[in-house]
RNA sequence: GCGCCAGUAGCUCAGGUGGAUAGAGCAACUGCCUUCUAAGCAGUAGGCCAGGGGUUCGAGUCCCUUCUGGCGUGCCA
């Protein structure tokens, strides 16, 4: 196991395990204390046996404390601290062993050393084809793309997929809006009435001109359904497309993008929706179908078909969901959603665990991201898809670029997220995402400068040249990482990796102003050397789950 | 009304399973480039962790409550 924090803090239980045996099934963890002062590492076994053991927590750790073997351990010395901690010191060994385990496994150090061997499927973004992507989108595809990534290293089989609703209510609206459009091009604005409900975006304009440019006025005489249908044949792939481009700008490419006619041309929702019918927990009303979700623990019901016979969105969702894990045999999957569907994760989340629909104990989770709030001159802007006033995400492509924007938008998903209009723009020098590229090209430039003098870094760093407190930390910083990883993952919050990767960065800028390469003793040198290059290493190893480049110069 | 999320420095935010003196980045102020990238570093200042109770050796962290904000509570998705 690359992990050497972790190694080092099971070491350190069976240290105190061994010394005193009585404490082997008493509570104790070990941590890394806020204050190096105390120690690299601090035990609270003292303090927390302290009742299975009937004695006092400093007497418990004078006792561990004369049991110690630190002999060809990682551990240099121990004391007994405060209300009772003992504190640990580690040895050069152990930094020694975090640079060779940087060295030797180089990109891929931090990744889980086994696969789980299960799958996991990331759905995100999933954005209505009826318009262009916005800042919105932005987050969740930020924050989706990175957890898939952060999953992926912690051992997961990932799968990223973006769910295509190109059926419903929102796309007959497209339709209609397109024939607005479409038909006030040879009528005139006033002539046609556009739908109240109408998406008013400059895009709807656009594709409607394409399609007056191309084939002129033969769909004025058209009757409305089937003109409609033409326009959304028309429209949505080209939406689709555009959706597609300007992912891929940001970065993000998905192993699928998953139609919902596919669902109701198969039959699969009838299917889905005949096994809860079949269960017993539908009931029909004025011509309707309802699922008797308060049996599954909610606090309503829904409804499923309309009287008019089409299904809802609940109903083609659950069988969206049950394909997920029946069909295609997803273990996990993690729907990335914004705070306006939280309502609606709580109440399928219970409809989904209905063993009718045959998860069997696969799990459905949800990463629920608060909402992103737009201002300019410190005033909230309202953002809307149908009012055509989002800001989109390819504008700010063009305003910010890519790396700015993934680094920006991987913020804490539990997190209000304010976007300022006005500071994003002068968000060069400021944006923490400079800060840690800066310290990459800085380590480019070292390394290439010093190989000019000569000099190369060390194979095999000894690290009792790298013995003062920036060089010590900045190691410790490198042996957090697969810890980080393996956190960003459990907790469903890749933003871990931002924080990291800053953090990262400002160790390697206090070591770089205060220790000197060029002109030391060549050992020493060279040692700072390998560790210049261990940082390379490992930035480009988290800056690569990110999604943010790596830049050799700037 | 009910439910979910949040409230930590002037601003934006960190603070895994409760631990020692609550941190960082911006903004402000003071220093540091004849030598490896100053998009950097060192330092100063800035706090009743929204308010009030409770749990215990110990609470920003857990429980209760009040207040404030966001989002739900659509046969939209």
């Amino acid at each position: 196991m690359a992990d050497l924090i972790e190694r080092a803090k099971q070491s350190i239980d069976a240290l105190i395990k061994t010394a005193v045996p009585a404490l082997a099934d008493a509570p104790g963890s070990v941590s890394i204390p806020k204050d190096t002062k105390n120690g690299d590492f601090a035990a609270n076994h003292a303090m927390a046996g302290a009742k299975t053991l009937h004695a006092a927590p400093k007497a418990i750790a004078e006792d561990i404390l004369s049991g110690l073997a630190l002999e060809n351990t990682w551990f240099t010395a121990a004391e007994a601290a405060g209300p009772g901690f003992l504190n640990f010191r580690l040895s050069d060994g152990w930094y020694t062993a975090v640079l060779d385990a940087v060295a030797s496994e180089g990109a891929a150090y931090g990744r889980a050393e086994e696969r789980n061997g299960k799958r996991v499927m990331v759905e995100f973004v999933s954005a209505n084809p009826t318009g262009p992507m916005t800042i919105g989108n932005a987050r969740g595809g930020v924050l989706g793309d990175t957890l898939a990534a952060v999953l992926d290293w912690a051992g997961w089989d990932v799968w990223r997929e973006f769910y295509v609703n190109n059926a419903g209510h929102q796309v007959e609206l497209f339709g209609q809006s397109l024939e607005a459009r479409y038909l006030q091009l040879i009528h005139g604005e006033d002539a046609v009435q556009f739908p109240d409900n109408g998406y008013h975006g400059d895009d709807i304009r656009a594709l409607a001109r394409e399609i007056y440019d191309a084939e002129g006025d033969k769909y004025d005489t058209m009757a409305p359904a089937e003109r409609q249908a033409a326009f959304v044949a028309y429209g949505l792939p080209r939406n689709i497309q555009r959706m597609k481009d300007d992912l891929a700008r940001y970065g993000i490419t998905f192993d699928k993008w998953f139609l919902e006619t596919d669902l109701h041309e198969s039959g699969y929702v009838a299917e889905t929706i005949g096994i809860l019918v079949k269960s017993g927990h539908t009931y029909e009303k004025d011509g309707q179908l309802w699922l008797r979700n308060t049996d599954f623990g909610a606090d309503k019901d829904e409804c499923m078909r309309r009287a008019d016979g089409t299904w809802t969105y609940y109903a083609v969702d659950i069988a969206y969901h049950r394909n997920k894990f029946v069909e295609r045999g997803f273990d996990r999957v993690i729907d990335v959603l914004g705070a306006d569907h939280h309502g609606h994760t709580v109440r399928f989340g219970k409809t989904m665990a209905c063993p009718e629909l045959g998860l069997n104990g696969r799990v459905l989770d949800f990463l629920i991201m608060q909402m992103v709030r737009l201002t300019r001159n410190g005033e909230t802007v309202k953002v809307s898809k149908r009012t055509g006033k989002a800001l989109t995400l390819a504008d700010l492509m063009d305003e910010i670029g890519r790396d700015p924007c993934r680094y920006f938008f991987n913020a804490s998903p539990g997190s209000h997220l304010e976007f300022d209009l006005d500071l994003a723009v002068r968000q060069d020098s400021e944006n923490p995402v400079y800060y840690v590229q800066y310290a990459h090209a800085r380590i480019c430039s070292l390394l290439a400068t010093l190989a000019d003098d000569g000099l190369a870094p060390a194979a095999h760093p000894d690290a009792a040249k790298l013995a003062s407190p920036q060089e010590r930390e900045l190691i410790r910083s490198l042996a957090s990482f697969p810890g980080e990883i393996r956190a960003a993952a459990a907790e469903l919050d890749p933003s871990r990796i931002n924080r990291y990767a800053t953090d990262l960065a400002s160790r390697f800028h206090k070591f770089y102003n205060a220790c000197r390469i060029r002109g030391e003793e060549k050992d020493v040198a060279e040692a700072r050397l390998a560790l210049a290059a261990a940082v390379k290493q490992v930035l480009e190893n988290a800056l690569g789950i990110l999604g943010v480049t790596a830049p050799e110069s700037m």
